[in-house]
Formats: structure tokens, sequence, C-alpha cells
DNA sequence: GTATCTGCAAAACATTTGCAATTCT
DNA sequence: AGAATTGCAAATGTTTTGCAGATAC
């Protein structure tokens, strides 16, 4: 495992969290395998481990970590919201031939807006859509 | 009305459509208000004029509007997908208070991007949230 | 023992599908 | 008439809500 059991708890603690099972397990799902998952994706990953689990549990988790700032939340399709726990500022490329969601790292500073003048800026999104080096390798053999 | 019904009749046919009542009614409130709707704005907006229309004709066409590519689909939020008549590479931003999606100009290709080698971009996407300037002067009053 | 957390079941939405009625030519 | 379009009703899928039981401190 990425990171010890004890740090995420002392993590959850830090941003005023109590560090229950069902909650360390998926915090600790989305910062091992950073596949930016939906809600499905968590719940089936953790029900063999937390045979108890249910959706709702996975839902007000999520919600509470985003309440919390210490995941992001990814829209990238209309129909399947994705979490990250990784909330620096990055983008996120969708293959559309494997569905993997891939971090892209970007220098949005450069980037000229026009239209928003006077407007005050608290998010940015950039996201792509196409296809990744391992499909597009896929075609050649 | 900003574009006459009859040119709206000719591009819907010189793009393979078939100009139906239903289907220059909901182009032509795409092309005049540009407010980014929801299915349901517009269904909402229409069915005064139209008192028989159904939401699954607003579904229909549109899925046939996308699949003709004269408009396209803008996902911020998750569970609310939205679409624009403007099919030119641009962002957008949702105000947070108001709701109001506006259109935001950039200029993409001086972004500079990491960890997308051998990747192919087939879409761009870019978006932004906070507080438009008509919330942020309302707050002075 | 009291607060909180969990999870079942039902409700609430958004979107899709099947199909019959309507419309267009 | 024949083909395409529309729209109702039901199905599907996702997320939310209410609440009762379990758990933690």
């Amino acid at each position: 495992m990425g990171v010890s059991e004890f740090k995420i708890e002392e993590f959850l603690k830090q941003h005023n969290i109590k560090p229950s099972y069902q909650r360390m397990k998926i915090y600790n799902y989305l910062i091992k395998y950073k596949s930016h998952p939906t809600v499905d994706e968590i719940y089936q990953a953790l029900v063999d481990e937390i045979p108890t689990l249910s959706k709702t549990t996975v839902y007000n988790t999520l919600k509470l970590f985003l309440d919390n700032k210490i995941i992001q939340l990814i829209t990238i399709e209309e129909n399947e919201t994705r979490y990250d726990a990784d909330i620096s500022i990055h983008g996120h490329f969708k293959c559309l031939e494997c569905g993997r969601v891939y971090d892209v790292w970007l220098d949005m500073t450069k980037m000229k807006l026009k239209g928003l003048d006077e407007f005050r800026i608290n998010e940015s999104h950039v996201y792509f859509k196409g296809t990744c080096s391992k499909c597009l390798i896929k075609h050649k053999n």
C-alpha cells in the first residue's frame, strides 16, 4: 500500500474528518489507484473487502471529502461523475477507446481569456478526449 | 427573431436534417438565446408555443443535431447537460450564484501540455466556475 | 448515553427505449 | 400508402433522502 493506514488516519483527522473504517478505505482507494473512479467503481472495488458497504456510504463519504476539499470532482462525461484525490491544478484526458482517465499537467497562466473581464474565477477545468498511446499502439499490431 | 425561419430551414436541410416544425423551433431557440440551455429549459421555453411537445422529442432532436455536428454538448456540472449551437472552439464560464453560462474565448495553442506524449487529442474542453460581473456588482449595492 | 455513522429502502431526477399514433410526401 | 417523426408510458440508471439500527467515544 502506497500510504500507510496510519498516515491516512492522521490525514483525515487533520481535515476534521473522523477516520472511520469505510472512510479510510475509500480515501486509500483514491490515492492508491489514482484511476479517477466513479462511485460505482469504488463500490465494486471495496465491497469484497467490506461486504456490508453500501453505495449510500460511498456517496456520503465522497460528499464529505469534497466539502472538506481533500478530493476534487471531475466532470468529463455527462452521466459519469469521477473523483480525484489529487487536488493540485491539473487537467484530464479521457481515452474514448479504453475509457481510462489520465492526468494532464498544463500551464494555464499563458492562456489568454476574452469575455471574462470583471469575473471572479474560482475554479478552472480543462479536459481532453481522444485516443491514448496504449490504444494507438494496439492499432499498429 | 435573429435568424429567419427560412434560413433555419435551409441550414438544417444543408446538414441532412429534415426541417420539421419542432426541429426548427429547437434550433431557433439555441441560436436566438445562446443561453446554453438544458433539455428541461428548452422544453419549458417551447411547450407554451408547442403544447404537444414532449421531452422525448427534445432529446431526439438534440441527439440528431449532435450526430450531425451542428451543436455541441457542454458538460460543466455533473447531472446537468447543456447544449450550444456555437460549435466554434471556445470555453465556458458558469456563475455559481446566478447559474448563467457565459462563453469564453481563449487561445489554447499556447498551453503546454505534459503527460500527453503520443496521445491523439480529438476534443479539448475548458470551463471555469466563479462569480460573474453582474453578480459581483449586486454585492456592491 | 448521546452523537455520529452506516446502510437499507424508497423517492427523486435525468435519460433511454418500445411502441402506437400522427404527420408528411 | 409508406417512411419518417412525434410523443406517451414504462424502463433504466444515478443520486438523494428518510430513517432505523449499529458503532464509537
